[in-house]
DNA sequence: GTTTTTGAACTGACCAGTCAGTCTAAAAAC
DNA sequence: GTTTTTAGACTGACTGGTCAGTTCAAAAAC
């Protein structure tokens, strides 16, 4: 309700300054770069609000498009907030294995990977620190639609970490009575409340500062005298 | 909007089992009651649901009050969630800095204190588990009227960690390198997302199971053979 | 007689999703 | 080379519905 009469035409549609023709890949890469802009506005608002708090509105907004052209792109909201989840968690998931899969070439120990691990998930925080904000308030929801994405994508990071465990105890280097399990759950909650700490409390410190706690505390080096 | 006839009279206000008065003066319990009713559907509503996607009309309809009476007992929709937030923050702080005490009282090492901590935290989780997801999911955030309220109870129960930690320091227990802030928030980390993932996934699972498999992270006891 | 609760209607803001129409660049037709 | 057509991308006013918060007289509880 327009708060008096509105001429209602768009009349002269003014140019958008610098488009530039996006470039990048020759052909139909402009609705990719379309797409990538309402992601990043999308990610940073509903880490800040929720999902539910953040209109479809606001997140055109952000990324300067008009509202119609969200809806030109996904289905519906939550289509767009789904698609984002899995992009965030498959670039997660990539950069742990990567980082299981290099220890091993070098013929590390699984304590070498898991610290590997350990720095792979700080890297990708201190990288997409909203990304991860959002994925923890909604990892434990029910009843929600997205349910079942977020489930496939969390196992999917988890098993990388249980992966390691797993060698561990085969080749005898953990103790076979440990939970693998709720052990992998643990050291990724370990990682990421901290990361989350430090880069909500304390975001002064470097990575490296960082990764040296938590390397400490996982290799169990926190009793005894320093 | 009852789908027909209903019966709309409460009729009998059952009494909620072993609420047992405590708090506040003697006199108004009937309100107590009915507070403590609000809290409860509330609560295990946002868990699932998250906050705006949770309506005043659910929340009075699950606890069985008519709406009205939301608003007689709270100013408002997000007054009803800080104080449950509150309430919740302060049980489980009470609950830490009393298993720091008693192990203090049994003169156990400042380790001991820490594993009391951890299980104080897995008592308080199986207990209150939608309160847990709750305020999991709203720590990180910013930009949300209550924050200030989360970051206030927040403080007051990871300081009841670091300040075992520090003792631990002071008396050589624990090496003088660790970074007590970081630490802390690790610790934090890993019980809340370990607890998580057990009543999420395996809630099958004894608590003294998942208790023992957090002991043994805890003290390194994870390399080696077992 | 005071406090608390009820129930149901109401307001006004807010918001997801729609749709008719615009823009543009490139292909097709001339 | 110029005009016309096509189709993909985008626009933004508008619709239909939802929901926090209000109001209040009457009933119930204490």
């Amino acid at each position: 309700m327009p708060s008096s009469s509105v001429p209602a035409r768009a009349a002269v549609p003014v140019r958008i300054g610098t488009m530039e023709s996006s470039s990048t890949t020759g052909g139909g890469t402009r609705r990719e770069a379309t797409r990538q802009k309402l992601y990043e506005a999308a990610v940073t608002l509903i880490a800040e609000q929720g999902f539910s708090a953040t209109t479809v509105d606001e997140i055109a907004e952000r990324a300067g498009v008009a509202k119609g052209t969200v809806y030109y792109n996904f289905a519906s909201k939550s289509v767009l907030f789904e698609e984002l989840l899995r992009h965030g968690v498959g670039l997660l998931t990539a950069s742990l294995r990567e980082a299981a899969e290099q220890t091993a070439r070098e013929d590390g120990s699984r304590v070498d990977a898991l610290d590997a691990m350990v720095r792979a998930g700080l890297v990708f925080i201190d990288r997409y620190p909203a990304f991860t904000q959002l994925y923890v308030a909604e990892l434990w929801r029910t009843n929600r639609a997205w349910q079942s994405t977020l489930m496939v994508v969390r196992q999917q990071a988890v098993a990388v970490v249980e992966g390691v465990l797993r060698e561990g105890v085969d080749n005898g280097e953990f103790s076979d009575e440990i939970d693998i399990q709720l052990t992998a759950a643990a050291l990724v909650g370990m990682v990421l409340v901290a990361a989350l700490d430090w880069k909500s409390f304390q975001p002064e410190r470097s990575l490296d500062d960082v990764h040296a706690a938590l390397s400490r505390l996982l290799q169990g080096r926190v009793s005894g005298k320093g």
